[in-house]
RNA sequence: GUGGCCGUAGCUCAAUCGGCAGAGCACCUGACUGUGGAUCAGGUGGUUGGGGGUUCAAGUCCCCUCGGCCACCCCA
């Protein structure tokens, strides 16, 4: 039985049924929450030309996170790791013509050639949500508050799960304070960046390794410890009252070790984290004033975020929050009694279907028992079964298998007596 | 790309010192010739991830490889 099977390719997922409705489930709450804040759905190819990523994005996202492999001609295609280099493209390319502020979401894959683990595979679907255009802290709340609106929406609480904010010219502020130059500022980033990530000791050691003196590194312990700094910033006072509007405050925390690992990011950045810190960041994003630039146009200024499938949907799981969704579409199964009234089940489910039901038949003739043990397993709600007796009389027999209440009525009768009993739990199931 | 842990039936797992590969669930059949879930009985199902080595004998020990998980790295 167990044949040699080829694998998929590592870090990849079949998504059988069951997960393919999770993943629609998820994008129907993207798009819901998206549309609420007025953005347009968008997207970008899969494959793009080497050379959009290298023109801005670091060296190591490129040279070893990217799928890149030649077409025939030899020019060296990727498979896009993200989305922004894209969007950016997209904007300056229509720079003149484009109504700014444009508010744009996409939902699709992307490839990174990366070590698979629990959250984290080589084939993933991400959630990008971009204002290009604006370059006020309301703009920044607002993306913000759409990532809030769709924990809000998902059922997940602010107790568990908070968007952490920061800002890095606050930041740069503050390290200039402590007297560390300019240039050593985007290294000390990456150490504030890898403060919960490391021992205490060894955090210290790579401190003083990148060259700050003990009083510096005091002067950092003692920054973190600032959940008021956000007061001391003009753009994050605006920020918050922003999100106090829009009403999601509660979602939403100053987090001074907060700094992200990209370069590019300009102001305030933000990710949000589940309350007890066992996954990573579920979402990740941030002010970039320069980006549309980097690719030829005009620069513009953008705040976004991405948001990966796989955290979300470990997040959610272990929330009780994941969905149980339906097997299978359809709300009726007409039975097949045997070979001789085969046609007669076919012409009851395509009459049922043109009443607007969602229709499946048994394929071929089977013991009733059979075939009511598949709709079980199927999830099927209603089964039809249609006689020699049901016939002579031009009649069906329903079958609810919630409630095992059965009834006979004639076939004109069915589709409404179907409708009758999904009533509460579909109301839209009509065509 | 670096280091560590782990791969046994469809699923979850067991198998003593290296000594005949097992259980539960699932699936199929029957008890029940017009009715699912429950119960009972029986049955199918394995190159122990793959390859090589040591041994009279390997799920077990050694090497390689593939995959999963964890920590680095990174997180666009």
């Amino acid at each position: 039985m167990a044949k040699p099977r080829i694998p998929t390719v590592k870090g990849t997922r079949d998504f059988y049924p069951e997960n393919m409705a999770l993943r629609r489930w998820l994008y129907e709450h993207m798009r819901a929450v998206a549309e609420a804040f007025g953005y347009q759905e968008y997207d970008g190819p899969f494959l793009e030309p080497l050379e959009l990523y290298a023109a801005k994005s670091g060296e190591e996202l490129v040279k070893e996170q990217a799928f890149v492999f030649p077409d025939r001609s030899g020019d060296l295609i990727t498979l896009r790791p993200e989305l922004t280099p894209s969007l950016a493209r997209m904007v300056a390319q229509r720079q003149k013509q484009l109504p700014l502020p444009l508010r744009w979401w996409s939902f699709g894959p992307f490839w990174r050639y990366e070590r698979p683990q629990r959250g984290r595979g080589r084939e993933f679907f991400q959630w990008n949500v971009d204002m290009v255009g604006v370059a006020t802290p309301e703009g920044d709340a607002e993306l913000a508050a759409i990532g809030a609106a769709f924990f809000r929406r998902v059922g997940l609480r602010p107790e568990q799960v908070r968007i952490l904010v920061n800002n890095r010219r606050l930041m740069d502020a503050q390290l200039e304070a402590l007297g560390i130059p300019p240039e050593q500022r985007k290294a000390v980033f990456r150490l504030i960046d890898r403060k919960d990530k490391m021992r205490a000791d060894a955090w210290e050691a790579y401190a003083a390794e990148i060259g700050l003196s003990p009083a510096q590194i005091q002067g950092l312990y003692a920054l973190f410890e600032r959940h008021d700094l956000w007061e001391t910033s003009d753009e994050l006072r605006r920020f918050f009252a922003a999100a106090d509007a829009l009403g999601v405050r509660d979602y939403i925390r100053y987090e001074p070790t907060i700094i992200r690992g990209l370069d590019y990011y300009t102001g305030t950045v933000f990710e949000a984290r589940d309350h007890e810190g066992r996954f990573r960041a579920i979402l990740g994003g941030g002010r970039y004033d320069n980006l549309v630039a980097a690719v030829g146009g005009e620069p513009v200024p953008g705040v976004g975020f991405a948001m990966g499938d796989m955290v979300i949907t470990l997040v959610l799981e272990a929330y009780g929050l994941k969905p149980d969704l339906p097997q299978t579409p359809a709300q009726v199964l007409v039975t097949v009694f045997d070979a001789d009234r085969l046609l007669d089940s076919l012409r009851l489910a395509q009459r049922l279907r043109a009443a607007g039901l969602r229709v499946s038949t048994y394929p071929q003739p089977a013991k009733l028992g059979k075939q009511f043990k598949y709709a079980n397993r199927m999830g099927i709600p209603v089964v039809a079964v249609l006689g020699p007796d049901e016939l002579a009389q031009g009649q069906v027999t329903l079958k609810h298998m919630g409630t095992g209440q059965q009834v006979q009525v004639p076939l004109d009768a069915a589709a409404a007596q179907v409708r009758a009993w999904l009533a509460p739990e579909t109301p839209g199931g009509a065509a």
